[in-house]
RNA sequence: GCCCGGGUGGCGGAAUUGGUAGACGCGACGGACUUAAAAUCCGUUAUUCGAAAGGAUGUGGGGGUUCGAGUCCCCCCCCGGGCACCA
């Protein structure tokens, strides 16, 4: 047949589900609830393949479900907060709101174009005041609760954006926006208390729903539990004593020096107290005037500066030297360390160039490794380790010595996490206020929530040099604390924007409320999501952050659920020429064009066909042809079915039965996110109709019913609107109130089937029999037609409807 | 370096519990239809030897377990992703 009118079928069908309100969830169902989820896309203005991946995969889920009978819940919304709009605004003059709020409706049309279903009564935007009204009420319960504080710290330091970034958005040393380096800068900012969560972060993830492994394993490297021991070292000759973290007790005795960060807390009284303060000072500046990404190199070549001050080994009295050097990590432990040059690469490498004495305290079993060309870090015995000589080294051996530290209150059990606190406060515009005010007599004090939201003030210029663009608006600026009535100053910083994105989940769920962020009770009764479908790139970003805030919520009484995501999937990124799609790189590939040329349907159908959802893949259009060729073929069947005779059809049984395949089949792949061969599933189906079809003009009445909604309901998830059309074109009816189809569990087995037929584990020959043949009858078969006696053979083994092998 | 994935035809990719490797689709080739092309339909398509019948090889490489391995075990190579001076 000739292509299908699809821009008019869409369209129609798109209107249709519209009015018929087909998505729309009451929430206040309580029974069969189905939360499902996708991630709202920032408003870049248009709509790219990793989209179209990732709503045509929720939408094949939501009208599954459905057709299942749960009460699905499918929203989307905006995160519409953020710096593009700002940049833009400095380059164009378009008011970040206009410009966001154009491409918001720019998208919104795109999404709809696409087919998904969403219930968009429930809409959100991060930048709506009445969504941020709600950020800052949280911000403000999360600061009553001890959850956000403010604090002077190092923090990364975006030259290029000029604003401040978290730990998470630093790859590589530089800014995972704009690529620029990253330097540290001494600030007073806003943090949220993410580190009090860590185990419970790391311990959720066990019994969390299912979630991709690999996502698991990035977030657990991101928490980064280490388990060891924390003892103190006293300064020779003074008062100051330190504490040092090691997982390494057991090399205790092969502690020859000590280091210290140069940011240490200590470092002035180091400095007045050593012979080497000049050195040391000249140390600490050059080590300042680096960059991060130049600090953390590991392959830079380890510097450091020694005191002349000595600490002593808690285990054997011995005085060792105290060293400065930037390879210890202020962040990190208590930024101080033992080294243990013999059995640690780093204090190994450091005491080479600087001529510090190596001892070795453990040995191979065999008693050979010998470390003066190398550390050994492996497995063995303690040696030069006086009581504990002889003790397996690790385990055992800092278990003993442990003991002693405790005993003789010098030191302790100890766990760390690498998990910091997350820095929220940005220098931008473009974001939610941070609703606090410095009052000149209270300090600082949460404006009164009465008083929410605090308003994005209107401003001239954008740019920000090493101020906050909000600082410039002086009536936003001055106020008066809603506690005492004196003057006050606003916070000028603005949220990280993955501050909103960490409960708009929740806010869907009750979007309209004007009293609270949400009603508890919804909450409860609809969290954690069912299924939370996005991008794999949010990994630890926005999944751990969520996972937080719901945490933080929940300690604070505003709800009563532990983890947001029951189910987690994440879909491959979609790259083109070999990397990611980018408007930088020029290699952006429009999904528009398809919707003109191909059609909704069959760019879903294809990009659910061309690799299975988890997966990267590398976009080619060359198969979109063939999903397309399949839809046209498939109406032409349908409709051919429709015009059959009606009458009972010898090889009906064999298409009945193939259909009943089909559904378990299918059924089978959705469930577990097999889409691509779902759709094999289908195409095979609609080939073997396509046979009967050639052979036969008649069927039964059951049969043509069967047949043509059985293929009708199965294709409707993937291709809805072509489904919708075919089914209303030829019954009348609706699809989507029709059930998804169940399948007669006796008649999945074909009646015969090749049997194969090995001498010695090799395949000779094959034969068709029926299904259910036992081992006798099939010796017979072999004997009869090959000639091949049981007799002759050591041995013969027979599985049930596969294959029968003579051995020997 | 550490932690996750993964490696199957020309290409994207299939293969319940170990049981006919290559489903489905793309591309290619041959044929039908057509004045012609497109579209559509039918057929062939892992490699290799052979005219054919038929044989041999084959899931990154090497070893092993098994009647039988893409699938399980050990070692190695390569690719993708994450973390990385984390003590």
């Amino acid at each position: 047949m000739d292509n299908y009118d699809f821009k008019k079928i869409e369209e129609n069908w798109q209107l249709i589900w519209e009015n018929n309100k087909l998505a729309s969830c009451d929430v206040t169902q309580s029974e069969n609830n189905f939360y499902n989820l996708c991630m709202y896309p920032y408003p870049s203005g248009d709509l790219h393949m990793g989209h179209i991946r990732n709503y045509t995969i929720g939408d094949v889920i939501t009208r599954y479900k459905k057709k299942l009978g749960f009460n699905v819940l499918s929203p989307m919304g905006w995160d519409s907060f953020g710096l593009p709009a700002e940049n833009a605004a400095i380059k164009t003059g378009i008011h970040p709101k206009k410009f966001t709020e154009d491409r918001i409706s720019n998208m919104r049309d795109q999404i709809k174009r696409l087919g998904s279903l969403y219930d968009w009564d429930k809409e959100v935007a991060a930048h709506d005041k009445n969504y941020y009204k709600w950020t800052q009420y949280l911000f403000i319960k999360l600061f009553e609760n001890k959850l956000a504080y403010k604090e002077d710290a190092p923090v990364n330091w975006c030259t290029s954006c000029k604003t401040v970034l978290a730990n998470e958005q630093v790859i590589e040393g530089n800014c995972e926006r704009c690529d620029s380096e990253v330097t540290k800068k001494n600030l007073n900012q806003w943090f949220f208390k993410i580190s009090s969560y860590s185990e419970e972060l790391l311990q959720g993830l066990h019994d969390i729903g299912d979630w991709p492994e690999n996502v698991k394993s990035m977030q657990e490297n991101w928490i980064g539990k280490s388990s060891g021991v924390q003892f103190n070292l006293k300064i020779n000759g003074s008062e100051l004593d330190f504490d040092v973290f090691t997982t390494r007790p057991d090399t205790l005795f092969g502690m020859t020096f000590a280091v210290m960060s140069p940011e240490h807390k200590l470092m002035n009284k180091i400095l007045s107290l050593s012979p080497n303060s000049k050195e040391i000072q000249s140390y600490i500046d050059v080590a300042k005037s680096k960059s991060e990404f130049e600090r953390m190199s590991i392959t830079k070549e380890k510097t450091g500066v020694d005191t002349g001050l000595k600490v002593t080994n808690p285990i054997n009295n011995k005085s060792v030297p105290l060293w400065i050097a930037d390879y210890v990590l202020i962040n990190y432990g208590t930024g101080a360390i033992m080294a243990v040059p013999g059995h640690d690469e780093r204090d190994y490498e450091f005491a080479k160039k600087y001529n510090i004495e190596i001892i070795q305290v453990i040995i191979d079993k065999d008693q050979k490794i010998d470390i003066s060309s190398k550390p050994f870090i492996e497995k063995g015995v303690l040696i030069n380790s006086g009581d504990y000589d002889g003790l397996n080294s690790h385990d055992e051996a800092s278990n003993s010595i442990l003991n002693y530290l405790s005993k003789k209150d010098l030191g302790e059990r100890k766990v760390t996490y690498r998990l910091r606190d997350w820095l929220i406060s940005r220098q931008r515009y473009w974001g939610c206020p941070i609703p606090l005010i410095n009052c000149t007599k209270c300090g600082l004090v949460p404006e009164s929530l009465d008083n929410l939201p605090v308003l994005l003030p209107e401003i001239d210029d954008y740019k920000n040099s090493e101020d906050s663009p909000l600082a410039k608006s002086e009536d936003f600026l001055n106020t008066k604390c809603p506690d005492c009535g004196s003057d006050g100053i606003r916070e000028t910083d603005t949220m990280d924007t993955f501050v909103d994105s960490s409960w708009y989940f929740l806010r869907y769920l009750d979007s309209q409320n004007q009293n609270f962020p949400f009603d508890k009770n919804i909450i409860n009764s609809w969290l954690p999501i069912d299924q939370y479908i996005g991008g794999v790139e949010h990994a630890i970003l926005h999944l751990l952050y969520s996972r937080f805030f719901v945490k933080a919520l929940r300690d604070i009484n505003l709800l009563d659920v532990d983890e947001p995501f029951h189910n987690l999937f994440s879909q491959g990124m979609i790259n083109f020429g070999g990397t990611k799609m980018s408007k930088s790189k020029g290699n952006v590939v429009d999904p528009e064009s398809y919707f003109a040329t191909h059609g909704a349907d069959a760019l879903r159908l294809y990009i659910l066909f061309m690799a299975p959802p988890s997966d990267g893949v590398e976009w080619n259009d060359g198969g979109i042809e063939g999903t397309k060729r399949f839809l046209n073929k498939f109406w032409d069947n349908m409709a051919r079915v429709s015009d059959l005779q009606i009458q009972k059809t010898i090889g009906e049984d064999d298409l009945v039965r193939s259909m009943n395949q089909t559904i378990f089949s299918v059924t089978r792949h959705l469930e577990k996110f097999e889409f691509n061969t779902g759709v094999s599933d289908l195409m095979k189906a609609n080939n073997e109709i396509s046979k009967y079809l050639n052979e036969n003009s008649t069927v039964s009445e059951e049969t043509k019913d069967f047949v043509f909604n059985t293929m009708c309901n199965l294709l409707y998830p993937f291709s809805p609107h072509i489904s919708s059309e075919i089914y209303n074109l030829f019954s009348k009816k609706d699809i989507s109130a029709l059930k998804w189809p169940e399948f007669d569990e006796s008649n999945l087995s074909n009646p015969s089937y090749e049997l194969v037929i090995q001498l010695n584990g090799k395949k000779k020959f094959t034969k068709v029999v029926n299904t259910g043949t036992s081992q006798q009858e099939a010796e017979e078969a072999c004997e009869v037609t090959f000639n091949i006696k049981a007799s002759d053979y050591k041995k013969v083994i027979f599985v049930k409807d596969k294959i029968i092998n003579f051995i020997g």
